[in-house]
DNA sequence: CTCTTAAAAGGACAAATGTCCTCAAATGAT
DNA sequence: ATCATTTGAGGACATTTGTCCTTTTAAGAG
């Protein structure tokens, strides 16, 4: 709960009280190692703040293989966010890789923040620009980074995941096959 | 202008006399195939609607070759997201492909609409959730598609492009080289 | 601890892509 | 129109990555 504060106030500058208001809207839950959170084809009605734990967000591509787009951490929000903005049926599903410990907003109570309150008319428009961002990087990533650079840079940014993920995983979130990662961990282990 | 109009009734309900207010912050900027919209290391003052034209956004990787990462076409903004939003030195370059028409507003003049504009705070978040999406989509295009695929793609939403942009600059949006593109060119066309 | 099953590492060959070229077609200037 | 220069197509070979395996290591159940 103290750690969600901190966050907000990195964003923007919120009162105690105004974050007392704003945590009413929130809930708890608590995911174990393999649960959902957002599956693909159904509309994603909920955004969450991760304080604890590790989620990876995945797709089936047109091979039918589960194609892994991100590791969601600790401090930051997750969500199928085309799904969670436009309430149309999710392409991505969100899974948790270990326990994990969340504080959820559904739409409509957002909704209700963002017309209720100035401050979070801002936020919102804030978290979105950081998303962008977020996203950006990471399409630039994809497109200026080999498998052995991103495999690297997962390392450095993420090193938890390396541990806490599965190599399959790793593989799809690469873009390579389980046999490349495999040589690239040769390779980096000298 | 009327296609701008157009454009923003499409994001947000907004009347006639809303819209003249809001025009009077633009300004009109012609561009020379070959000019620059945005510049690498300069901070990005502007953001633009395209009227008419196509530019192409690029950056240079860690090898040295220019990247090509969207087309931007009519009809749809086109910024350095990241550096507009954040206000540092860009990391993209965008420049005119053709002859390019836009209407331009600069960071000062965005904030005030978003300050003086009860509807502008609600269009402006509107319009970083849309080009969140296209950047989603673009990201999720980059690990699921192979280059021969996304080279349909483009022929099939931008097809325009094929035709102004040079064999370089689409082989390297493709995340091949012109060697490879030129393989795909010879089987697309059996 | 031992057996069973699952997950990761790595060998051998095939397929895809890159590198380095040459040649043909298109474009611009005189 | 002609020549020079730029741009796209494609050949030959090297390198990288994928596919299909087998071997090795790790994890769980009894």
């Amino acid at each position: 709960m103290d750690k969600f504060k901190q966050f907000l106030k990195s964003i923007a500058p919120i009162t105690d009280d105004e974050f007392e208001d704003t945590i009413t809207f929130f809930t708890e839950q608590n995911l174990q190692k393999g649960e959902f959170f957002v599956k693909q084809d159904k509309v994603c009605r909920h955004i969450a703040f991760i304080v604890k734990g590790t989620l990876r967000t995945f797709y089936i591509n047109n091979k039918s293989e589960e194609t892994t787009s991100c590791f969601c951490t600790e401090n930051s929000f997750t969500t199928s966010y085309k799904s969670f903005i436009l309430q149309e049926p999710s392409n991505l599903s969100i899974q948790a890789i270990e326990e994990t410990e969340l504080l959820v907003i559904d739409y409509d109570n957002l909704q209700k923040l963002y017309h209720s309150s100035a401050i979070w008319q801002n936020i919102g428009r804030i978290i979105v620009e950081q998303e962008y961002i977020e996203m950006e990087k990471y399409a630039s990533v994809l497109n200026n980074e080999n498998a052995k650079e991103k495999y690297l840079r997962l390392l450095k940014e993420q090193p938890t995941v390396i541990q806490k993920a599965k190599v399959e995983d790793i593989a799809s979130y690469l873009g390579v096959t389980r046999r490349t990662l495999s040589r690239i961990r040769q390779e980096v282990s000298k």
